[in-house]
DNA sequence: ACTAGGCGGGG
DNA sequence: GTGTACGCCTAGT
């Protein structure tokens, strides 16, 4: 029962800080009440604590003696406590240290290190917010309710209450399945700043404009009159604070956008208080803007993880999630804002670009934040962090938290020189194209092989341990051992994901596929498959506190096992395999064939294996890991094809991506010899846009401290002679001009060159046809083909020719 | 061939 | 804030 005063505050958790208020430190938990209120609740009984591990050399009480004499009055240390730990699967005696101030524990962790009897320090470097919603057992975007006593806002906070933590804390079950985003305000912003021809400096080149959207709104625009942008920065952080947003998202924010502002704001002497506290976004080491009150999501973070979207532009990021067609929004280069500001007539097509901009991002926003939310209900780490981090990071987050459960010790980061070791099979594609091929995955094959063979740091026999072969598990070819008893640390943990993401694949049945039920459960299990996919791949990072070589290896020694033996029934059921890689097998898509096969893994083996998806028709080259394929449903997979990178120009691209669609989708070779003939025709006659013909590269020094000559240094000297700057990290677009000598002292900044300056068979010989030739090489066709005369030829005389 | 170092995204 | 990425490409040897 709640003591006096104290009410029963439901709400959902959103952040979790900290501050000091004289030497007492003030956990502070952001939240949202149930009445949709802004909330926080303080709480400042947490004490920062650290764990000692001795080395046995000296006796507890001694050490502990010699522990307390460490205490400084700035944090005192208030206790030294014996505790029960397990640490890698041992049991150990450990020392429990707890001070006062979360920042002294740095320098106490240095202090008691060089202690004699000390064999290491523990768990005295996690932040201290964090700490506490693990010890509490609190995961961001989850609902909760606590006993808590209401007090007025203090001061400087943005909130509509606040509440003293008077009792405990519990999750709100009847919310488990609840839409943790629905109510949340979210924000979409974009700026766009003055610059022509380099790149701009805060000091000088005003915000000219700023685009916001409301979840559900219209984009509202701030622009600046002229060159003055103060009103553009004010009118900011009001319109922020108004919308008072839960969620601030952005495009490359955390490096572009709060950095320019919060140095522009400084030049004007603006305060940039756009959080829930009376403070500026702070800056985090590698580059996270923290937005106080308010979760900052850079939407880059998530696209990052989209490997089919070569070049990560919100463009081409939107364009490809279908968010924002490209045909359907403004496209301007970043050179081109500049002229496009100061010219009057043509200020209404920047609004609309950054309007289409601003768009894009709440686009993406609406795609991405399901999953991010339930990857913060998962992994325990607030929303901004979440996607922020590596996987290795999320993965990481619970793993402390399971430590923290059962007892464990979490073990410290360390510098480790990183071992190489043997990987996944990849085979050997058969090159060509082949027709009606089935790929077939195996489920989580690396989880269930650390759950089968009880794989981990804690049950992995180290040299000179002793073992009985019946109680072991070997690794084939490594000869790694695990013991079967009793369920290590990652076997524990994984199979509660296993079953987890069952459970919630079976609730899912429940509903249809475009229910919001079904679509927050299926987030829900992807989080979780995300995590227990991520364990193999994590101990074997050389950064991992739970870094173990040896189970690395054995993991993927176990899966070379398992596939080779799925290749060898294939063959034995006749069924053709044209390609497999780690945990994938391409093979003729023979139903009856490949439902014995998919049997025999799943009864044989153990494993589950099923038919991701077929190809109508799949075009490989010699190399592993590069092949294109069109699906039955008539999607293009390019994979691994290089030619979709940002050095070369947009007409290069353009061809390599069209010869690829063209072969496959009609299976005709001459249509994409002709396709590409009708480009190097429209290049020659000065068709193709000046634009598509820019090559970027990046400055990585001043252009005169170059040794080496390059055509993007020979432009950028160019640049520099005209007058404008150039300094390190711009980057330098450049065509190709005629002349005789070589490449680099023909190279032009694009915007000094005219079309007919432009060496059009440069292009053709050193873009345009190596492009093409990537995919078009393996059906016979030749440089001299595509620029000249040939015999016609079918995709079908190649596959008859191929046989 | 190999290693060291820098970039990405943004404007 | 009890603290931080990563995989690929280029330049230079």
């Amino acid at each position: 029962m709640p003591g006096s005063g104290a009410t029963l505050v439901s709400f959902q958790l959103l952040d979790v800080s900290y501050e000091m208020r004289g030497s007492t430190s003030v956990i502070i938990l952001w939240g949202r009440g149930a009445d949709g209120s802004r909330i926080v609740i303080f709480y400042s009984e947490f004490r920062p604590y650290f764990y000692v591990l001795p080395d046995g050399s000296v006796g507890l009480d001694q050490l502990t003696a010699m522990i307390r004499r460490l205490s400084k009055p700035s944090s005192p240390i208030i206790s030294v406590e014996r505790v029960r730990r397990r640490f890698i699967g041992r049991e150990v005696e450990a020392l429990k240290v707890t001070t006062m101030v979360p920042a002294s524990v740095r320098e106490y962790r240095e202090a008691v290190r060089r202690l004699g009897g000390v064999g290491d320090v523990l768990e005295a470097d996690i932040p201290f917010a964090l700490r506490f919603i693990i010890d509490f057992n609190l995961y961001p975007m989850r609902w909760y309710v606590a006993e808590a006593r209401e007090t007025a806002v203090p001061h400087g906070y943005s909130v509509d209450k606040a509440y003293v933590l008077s009792g405990s804390i519990r999750e709100d079950e009847s919310r488990v399945q609840e839409d943790p985003l629905k109510g949340l305000r979210v924000l979409a912003f974009d700026i766009e700043v003055y610059s022509k021809m380099r790149t701009p400096d805060p000091k000088k080149d005003p915000v000219i404009m700023i685009g916001l959207q409301q979840a559900g709104g219209e984009v509202e625009i701030l622009e600046a009159e002229d060159r003055s942008d103060r009103r553009v920065i004010t009118g900011f952080v009001e319109r922020v604070r108004e919308a008072d947003p839960d969620i601030i998202v952005g495009y490359n924010q955390n490096r572009f956008d709060w950095p320019y502002l919060v140095e522009r704001a400084r030049v004007l002497g603006v305060k940039l208080t756009v959080g829930r506290r009376n403070v500026e976004p702070q800056p985090g080491l590698y580059g996270h803007y923290s937005v106080s009150g308010r979760l900052n999501v850079d939407l880059l973070d998530f696209a990052e993880e989209l490997h089919e979207v070569k070049v990560k532009t919100l463009e081409e990021v939107a364009d490809y999630l279908g968010v924002v067609k490209t045909e359907e929004r403004v496209t301007l280069e970043w050179w081109q804002i500049g002229e496009y500001w100061d010219d009057p007539s043509k200020r209404e097509i920047l609004r609309r670009y950054l309007r289409d901009d601003v768009r894009s991002t709440m686009g993406l926003a609406e795609k991405f934040l399901p999953f991010g939310a339930q990857l913060s209900q998962v992994s325990g780490l607030p929303l901004d962090q979440v996607m922020a981090a590596s996987v290795g990071f999320r993965l990481e987050w619970r793993l402390i938290r399971e430590a923290a459960k059962l007892g464990e010790l979490v073990p410290n980061r360390v510098e480790r020189g990183e071992g190489r070791y043997a990987g996944a099979i990849v085979l050997r594609p058969k090159p060509g194209v082949h027709e009606n091929i089935a790929v077939l995955d195996f489920a989580s094959m690396y989880p269930n092989i650390m759950v089968k063979y009880n794989v981990g740091p804690d049950t992995l026999v180290r040299p000179g341990e002793e073992y009985s072969e019946d109680e072991v598990y070997i690794a084939p070819e490594v000869g790694h051992k695990f013991r079967k008893t009793p369920p290590g640390f990652f076997k524990k943990i994984l199979e509660r994901f296993l079953s987890w993401r069952r459970q919630i694949r079976g609730e899912m049945k429940k509903y249809t596929p475009d229910s919001p039920e079904y679509k927050l459960l299926d987030e829900r299990q992807k989080a979780i498959k995300l995590l227990a996919n991520a364990s193999y791949g994590y101990m074997g990072w050389p950064h991992a506190r739970w870094y173990c070589r040896e189970c690395a290896e054995a993991v993927t020694a176990w899966g070379r096992s398992i596939i080779r033996t799925a290749i060898r029934k294939a063959g034995e059921l006749g069924l053709e395999v044209i390609y497999g890689d780690t945990d994938s097998l391409f093979v003729k898509n023979d139903p009856e064939k490949v439902d014995r096969l998919v049997r025999f893994v799943e009864e044989e083996l153990g494993f589950d294996i099923k038919v991701d998806k077929v190809y109508k028709r799949v075009f490989f080259t010699e190399a592993k890991k590069r092949y294109v394929g069109l699906t039955v449903d008539g999607k293009i997979d390019v994979v691994g094809f290089e030619a979709v990178r940002g050095d070369w120009s947009e007409l290069a691209k353009e061809t390599q991506f069209k010869v690829a669609e063209i072969v496959l989708k009609t299976g005709s070779v001459d249509e994409a010899v002709e396709y590409v003939r009708g480009i190097i025709e429209k290049l020659r006659r000065g068709q193709v846009d000046l634009r598509k013909l820019v090559i970027w590269k990046t400055l990585t020094r001043p252009p005169s401290m170059y040794e080496a000559r390059q055509p993007h240094v020979t432009a950028a000297l160019l640049m520099e002679r005209a007058g404008i700057k150039v300094e390190p990290g711009a980057k330098i677009g450049y065509v190709v001009t005629k002349g005789s000598g070589p490449l680099y002292t023909r190279a032009k900044p694009y915007f000094m060159a005219s079309k007919d300056e432009v060496d059009v068979e440069y292009y053709v010989d050193k873009q345009v046809v190596p492009a093409a030739l990537r995919i078009l090489q393996y059906f016979g066709v030749t440089e001299k083909r595509l620029k000249g005369g040939g015999r016609q030829s079918t995709l079908l005389d190649f596959m008859k020719r191929g046989k």
